[in-house]
DNA sequence: AATTTTTATGGTAGCGCTACCATAACGCCA
DNA sequence: TGGCGTTATGGTAGCGCTACCATAAAAATT
């Protein structure tokens, strides 16, 4: 007769969480853990029934499949990378909210990483959210660093751009012509019939620099470039920055006779220094801004802007994503989302 | 002698996925797996040199901890859910950024889950975030549901409200009363002279609805409460629906001589519209807003606002919440970060 | 009818890490 | 000197899930 029972109570489970775990819902549908898992994945061949009676058994449990351990099971997480240089312009928000709105319905979670325009913080982000095993990545255009182009190409995680447009091959892209836009907004200024365009631009990253491209293009073919009105400032834009910006335009020479900033938070505070200081806009200087932000249509007077498809690029893109990831045929590789110009009264 | 070597080669490793495991380490620097965690946790005795070998080791090799396979193992993970309304309101957009920069640094990954004010979908987010282990929990006011506070408290991980404060025992919050400074600018009004100050509100969630109760104490107590001058919009506040509201003001009887918005969104529509409309501001109707928006400063006139310290909000959480994770004391169970009248002309 | 191919299911063994327990080595005090 | 706590380290066994392989049954082919 036994002096003692074995070590081990009936019920051992050491380290009990109380989650219901895929095996219980295993058990109740009396079917293996196995194809429970590939019934709720539904990746596999499962017959209707099982497949059912698997789903039903995970219902009346409360089941809830635990990411991190899908995670390390498989490799690959059920998170995408969402790279953006900064959350306090209202364009990325825009985007972030729009990618949101897509993935999260379908079980991804967007994790957030902020830039700060600095290519080297950007690389340094990718490598430690590798370590999070993400399902893919979304970033903002195309500067980065070698090193960084190749973590992700290695990755093996799908990886989208998002803002500009390329035509290279091979990369997948949702945004618009950043230097048509722009290139549209003058034209338009030059077919109301100014003369002396001045460029305002801050912050100067990327896309602010084709833009200029744009503004330059449009300048040069109608024989009006003049360096001299250009105004670029490298610091981070704002509506203060935007009056500064138009009290140095109307400082060179030639005089300007209207003023294009690179984007609304600019044109916004443009605006206002212009009615501070009693200018007539648009008659005696038009004024004129990028991206269509909240406000710009409430302006004295309303704004002149380009409207950017930002919440249509993130949810194409994520949709885009969503098929990569289910690996459907992904044909366009390049979506051209185009911008509209907005004609109010400020030119 | 054995016909057949054994099925499994040398170097078996089924699933290799190549990365540098912790496992790696300990062997590099000569110690157990569990040593070489316990080092580079540091949450347990280990001796000193022992310490230093491990973390040159993983220095060395370039080892990333997973926080997949930690999370599993320590049915805790390196994520803080940030539970906020809404992102296209700019005071939420600094709580996350200031909660971002302070976790991000310390290894944790802000979740953002978007309750677009509704308790219901709250609840849901809550639900779906505790499947990721979460460390923590920030979530925006006291307004849920019973179910939501007591999964929260059942989850075990540390609670955290944000933007305003309690005086319940027990519970974690960093905010402002948001009752105390509504009534501030009502008193600053009053004391301006002004006697028909209107109280124009949109979106109406908990926080609005206490400023609203700031602004009828300060009334109240003036003998200058009047319903007739309380507008209260349930849409969602823009700048053009301040105009709007302005509109609605200037309708009612008695006429204001005075206009409080309940956020700055709001009072920007409102003084743009009033410009548009040819009235003195401030000698015929005097202005105010709340929040103090990027762009206030720059209204015309130059709106006379309420400083909210949403981003030492998001920064005195966040370490507080890490102070909690790494169980140091907290004595501090609520923390009122104030706020700050910026009178300008406005008003 | 015998064979191959396809389809549906299950068994096993990890993914990379840490909780729990055990153990050895080192004091400390009586 | 022996018992007892304390401190540093290691062994083992999972956390919950899925990749890989095997196998049985059904269908298609010869």
């Amino acid at each position: 007769m036994p002096k003692k029972s074995p070590p081990l109570s009936v019920e051992k489970r050491r380290r009990s969480t109380g989650r219901v775990t895929l095996a219980d819902v295993a058990l109740e549908a009396g079917v293996s853990p196995i194809t429970a898992s590939r019934s709720l994945r539904g990746d596999a061949p499962v017959s209707d029934d099982v497949r059912a009676r698997v789903v039903v058994a995970a219902e009346k449990l409360g089941y809830v499949p635990d990411p991190a351990a899908r995670a390390l099971a498989s490799a690959r997480g059920a998170s995408i990378v969402l790279l953006v240089p900064m959350i306090t312009n209202m364009v990325f928000v825009d985007l972030i909210e729009s990618v949101h709105d897509v993935l999260f319905p379908a079980g991804y979670q967007a994790l957030i990483g902020i830039t700060h325009y600095d290519p080297a913080q950007e690389e340094k982000l990718i490598r430690s959210y590798l370590a999070h095993r993400p399902a893919g990545f979304l970033v903002t255009g195309f500067d980065r660093t070698e090193a960084a182009r190749r973590l992700l190409a290695d990755s093996g995680a799908p990886c989208i751009h998002l803002m500009e447009v390329t035509n290279a091959t091979g990369i997948y892209s949702v945004g618009f012509s950043q230097a048509d836009a722009s290139a549209a907004m003058t034209e338009h200024l030059l077919l109301r019939g100014y003369k002396r365009i001045a460029f305002a631009a801050a912050q100067l990253d990327p896309r602010t620099l084709q833009r200029a491209e744009g503004y330059r293009r449009a300048m040069r073919s109608a024989k009006r470039y003049d360096p001299a009105l250009e105004i670029l400032n490298a610091d981070q834009s704002s509506i203060a920055l935007g009056g500064e910006l138009l009290a140095q335009a109307l400082k060179r020479k030639p005089k300007p006779d209207a003023i294009f900033f690179c984007n609304d938070d600019l044109a916004q505070g443009g605006v206002l220094a212009a009615r501070r200081r009693n200018i007539d806009v648009p008659n005696t200087l038009a004024i004129a801004g990028f991206n269509d932000l909240n406000g710009s249509d409430q302006m004295l007077p309303p704004l002149t802007t380009i409207r950017t498809p930002r919440a249509a690029i993130g949810r194409t893109a994520a949709m885009m994503m969503l098929d990569l990831l289910r690996d459907a045929d992904v044909p366009t590789l390049n979506v051209d989302m185009g911008y509209e110009l907005i004609v109010r009264e400020s030119t």
